[in-house]
DNA sequence: GCCGGTATCGCAACCGGTATCGGTACCGGT
DNA sequence: ACCGGTACCGATACCGGTTGCGATACCGGC
């Protein structure tokens, strides 16, 4: 439906009528007794405009109510203040998180984001960033660099910057910020075998839907491969598939983790695909008695807030979302300020590594 | 600056050259040998073209890589899919699921949700509110009640539906979908008075700006009140200002928690602001061995799921976020579909008390 | 062959701003 | 008195679609 090229633009109901009775410019310049483009001059603060008139304007104006029409503005003016962020879930925290660094770096910048959200749904993806081209935007921030070929060529004929972000491991069609999730489950893997840990298991949860979870655990069996080893059990869902979907995170990965240690008792270590799910292995650890990280350590991805509540508990690689957001916020801001700076085309932002009281277990090896 | 007038309208530099170089309605019609008109048409599924014209128009639509210009479209058609939403914060993860509410309620529909994120700063709060009024949306989403008066004729002038959410303690502009925060903050306390809990302590934090937070809080005290009670004791920020702004809301919950059980020991209930400071003490409480909620009760708000990893620790007030969003995005949908059907000026969400392993203590006192 | 009706189509006039460019007024200098 | 320069202003032509309405073509019926 949505790739039958203009589905998404027909059909259905037609707006509100709420443009109607608004004031215009040729409102204000009525009462202000000046042409509508003084008017316009004197509210943009364009130059070529009295001070007098500016004011008996901007008086006019507000007495009104007057504000401007962005449609007609924009439509005139052939250009835009609109940067579309497309992030592809708002339950996950991290996201919202990166939302706010992008707002953050545009705060007092003429640009403002307009953000859309995909479900993880490559159609839905497709679809939002169409709709956000048809707003003509002055740059696009898309997260992750999986997009299939049709969405991959509107973004590279958007004709406007394009910045991928949170992956690096692919072909960005134009800039990315982000970081190697290979690597950083590769590292974290690493990592956790020098602790002296062998016995590893995994659970995940969405990873046909999430593929950056996905490369951070080929990343983390890479290296067990590489050390001779391979997880001693996986737990990923599809195991648990019944109700996991309706439930939080941090439940789900309460009873993945009951269930996986279950099964393999002797685990010395559990590897989650995200903080929350390894939040709620904690969860179970804590309701059962089970001592964290001697008995059983836990691995998880993203350095969240909630990990805080239990300091050294859980090992992590700290991401830095805001900081992502911020910077690929800001690289579209450079690129559209000056005409001749081309941004970097890659930035990246390592993830860092926290084993938390795994470390005194490495010196101890060591 | 953001209440002179115009000052967000003003100034700073010119957009981007993005728009330049596009294919436009006229570039398809060409392409496919008709007028504009039958190609406008055609794309947005109006009658009076014949179905060969149809699929001609949208080939040449694909080929040439067309996609529509809004601006020009909502200029011209004075309509608009816009549907405003402006929230305080995207770190608290209330409002993101409030945004996903209200996205979820929107899909399928014509209409689109553009988020605005005020930080709960009331000037910000009326510059993002007038933007959006520039966009001429069908409809706006506000949280909360208690904008200034600025901002309040602003609402109330819009000529859209507006409806107001979180809260209804307070005189809505038009409609309001929430809960009465002071009524919540009321039955909690009254619920764990019931429970023989008398000793109560209090645990906030930028009270000052979340106004609804405020609000429980002075319910809560309203039915300790009642029953000759008042807080043992009170922290609420002020005291540790320090840093407390640049860490997270657990960490914070954490270390306040410890403050004040140093400060008053003999404490059998804490109540907190939200859910993740209660959290925070929890951590605190299960890292020092305090049995919760048999030594010292907690108590929070909203329902978070990471409370869902330690079941029954923490009781608290299950909001409906979710629906919240999704009731209001049905709202205006209602009155945006319907000429006549005016909706409902309030809707309520009563949240839902979870005193869990409380209630076998209140079981006992009974 | 003429007529009313229906299905299709396209011209022209906008929508509400802004870019462009050509005035007008007033200034100081010569 | 004349001239060039500057400051200010406004008529006009768009921007890229959509609405309104008239034009055209084709149809069956008489």
């Amino acid at each position: 439906m949505i790739h039958d090229g203009f589905g998404w633009f027909c059909g259905g109901w037609n707006g509100s009528k709420a443009m109607k009775n608004r004031k215009t410019l040729a409102d204000v310049a009525a009462e202000a007794g000046v042409s509508k483009m003084t008017a316009s001059r004197a509210l943009r603060g364009d130059k070529d405009v009295s001070q007098a008139n500016v004011e008996r304007v901007k008086l006019a104006a507000r007495e009104i109510g007057y504000y401007g029409n962005q449609f007609a503005s924009s439509l005139s003016s052939q250009h835009t203040d609109l940067i579309g962020v497309v992030v592809p879930s708002l339950s996950n925290i991290v996201f919202p998180q990166v939302m706010s660094g992008v707002t953050n770096a545009l705060k007092g910048t003429a640009l403002q984001p307009v953000f859309g959200v995909t479900e993880y749904d490559p159609e839905l993806e497709y679809a939002t960033i169409r709709n956000m081209l048809s707003w003509r935007p002055a740059g696009l921030i898309v997260t992750g660099l999986d997009q299939p070929p049709d969405t991959r060529r509107l973004l590279a004929d958007a004709g406007v910057p394009v910045v991928q972000i949170m992956d690096i491991d692919g072909d960005p069609v134009d800039a990315c910020v982000g970081f190697s999730h290979a690597e950083a489950g590769y590292e974290i893997a690493s990592a956790l075998y020098e602790t002296g840990l062998r016995r590893i298991g995994y659970v995940g949860r969405n990873l046909d839907k999430d593929r950056r979870a996905g490369k951070r655990r080929q990343g983390f069996q890479d290296a067990l491969r590489d050390h001779g080893l391979a997880f001693a059990a996986i737990i990923d869902g599809a195991d648990l598939q019944d109700d996991m979907t309706e439930i939080s995170a941090v439940d789900c990965g309460r009873r993945m983790t009951a269930a996986l240690l279950k099964r393999q008792p002797d685990l010395e270590c559990i590897y989650f695909s995200n903080d929350d799910l390894a939040f709620g292995g904690l969860c179970h650890c804590v309701a059962n008695g089970i001592d964290v990280p001697k008995d059983v350590a836990l691995a998880g991805f993203n350095g969240l807030g909630l990990i805080e509540g239990f300091p050294g508990k859980i090992a992590t690689s700290r991401t830095a979302r805001k900081e992502i957001g911020e910077k690929a916020a800001r690289m579209i801001l450079e690129t559209v300020e000056s005409d001749t700076a081309k941004m970097d085309k890659l930035h990246i932002l390592k993830p860092e590594i926290s084993l938390g009281d795994l470390t005194a277990r490495k010196r101890k090896a060591d």
